[in-house]
DNA sequence: CTTGCACCTGACGCAACGTGAGGTTTTATC
DNA sequence: GATAAAACCTCACGTTGCGTCAGGTGCAAG
């Protein structure tokens, strides 16, 4: 019926690949062809073929190819566990994928509110989120998404703008000499302490990873207008109101 | 407070990039050190280090170090188009990611259900996958994943299983010389279209795109056990019920 | 002056081929 | 049988974003 000895180029034109996959796949070992002509031409038999359409599969499941040559070297005893690792990479990736969307997301929201396309904020808040991701430990990073999404979108942004505000009238006080035990400067302090709360849910771990971010970053820190100064200022005025 | 002036051990520590990755950030003209000391020594100023920290943001954003030169080159203008382009990008990757893990769940699926795992039929299956998808076009494809949603698992793995008890029988009284009228055989075309439309959904596009990919690949045809001639039988079976 | 550390510039390696370059063999046509 | 077009061959570099030597220099401390 079909003609069991085909070359390269026929061969490629039937599978759907290049002749120079072929080569690569030949190369690696995946696929020879059945023999060669006495001037080296590729001739491929019945059983190449099919071997052939085998791996093509393996590859359109998205396996690499040492994957695929372990599957065919093994007699198809451990595609199973091999299908199983992949899927479970896959999912991985489809994870990561996923983060990096969100993360655009929010950064797209960003943009589109308006706000931070005057003077550097944008890199501001990127550099922001950049740091949260590398000063909290994963699950203390599920525990902010899962509290971000229980606040909803307007709180976050509600609490985002809230924040230089609040840190330029703290400044202002301290700039005064006002006493951190004042009440105008305790109500700041009380709203300071709600502010974080709303961030952190209340957890210590992630108050406390928070602090040390800004004492390890502090070019970030002065970028958000906040200076060991001022954190020393708030912390007494929470300290003398409690 | 933090000395503006620092050398590339210090900064890859800094902004936890390794020194190598600065030095082929600066290659590709990313980042560059703001001077040299006469030895050579990279010295960064305050502009590289911000600057650098932009970039490591951009990075953990996914974007690939061309779109990342873009917008620093743009001054920013062309942040947001970037940012949504990468996110569609990201999302067609999330869809291919898709595809393939509903094509390793069909193949695991046949595994776990252990059939597969006698002599080839495995690599049958597989085969037949990647064929319908070379030979359907998108859209095809997409009505035939409606399809196989609407019908359900059970539905479908019934029908996978039917269809070589079927093409036995077929086989048979074609060799016995049945004529294609008789009662028995057009039952079993009734049957076979039956099959055929479970699958197909009644798209004639389909069917048609079906019977053209049996022709163009005779050897998965083979490995179903059909054949040009059993296609014939059928067919002047189908022609004489109607 | 020497030890040791930080720094320098190449240059190869990686995954899976794409894309020529430059040369031979097969096939089709006259 | 000659010639030209296809198809085939073997290098070998390019792709992405660095990791990882290799071999050599600069610099501060003892």
């Amino acid at each position: 019926m079909t003609d069991p000895e085909i070359k390269v180029g026929e061969l490629a034109r039937r599978a759907g690949v290049t002749v120079r996959t072929l080569h690569h796949w030949e190369e690696m070992g995946i696929v020879r062809p059945s023999r060669r002509t006495p001037s080296g031409h590729r001739v491929y038999g019945e059983i190449a073929v099919r071997r052939l359409l085998l791996v093509r599969s393996l590859r359109a499941l998205g396996l690499g190819l040492d994957a695929i040559r372990e599957v065919l070297d093994s007699g198809n005893a451990s595609l199973d566990q091999i299908l199983q690792a992949h899927k479970a990479q896959i999912r991985s990736q489809m994870k990561l994928l996923r983060d990096l969307e969100d993360r655009l997301d929010r950064i797209l929201r960003h943009i589109d509110n308006g706000e931070a396309l005057v003077g550097g904020e944008l890199l501001q808040t990127m550099e922001m989120m950049t740091m949260i991701e590398k000063h909290f430990t994963p699950e203390q990073l599920e525990a902010l998404a899962a509290r971000r999404e229980a606040l909803g979108e307007d709180a976050i942004r509600e609490a985002e703008e809230e924040w230089p505000r609040l840190i330029a009238q703290v400044r202002e006080e301290m700039r005064k000499g006002t006493d951190p035990a004042s009440p105008a400067v305790q109500e700041m302090a009380a709203r300071w302490r709600e502010l974080v709360q709303a961030f952190s849910g209340g957890d210590v771990g992630i108050e406390n990873s928070l602090g040390k971010m800004f004492k390890a970053e502090p070019q970030m820190a002065a970028d958000q207008g906040l200076d060991p100064e001022i954190f020393q200022y708030v912390g007494r005025a929470l300290r003398a109101g409690s």
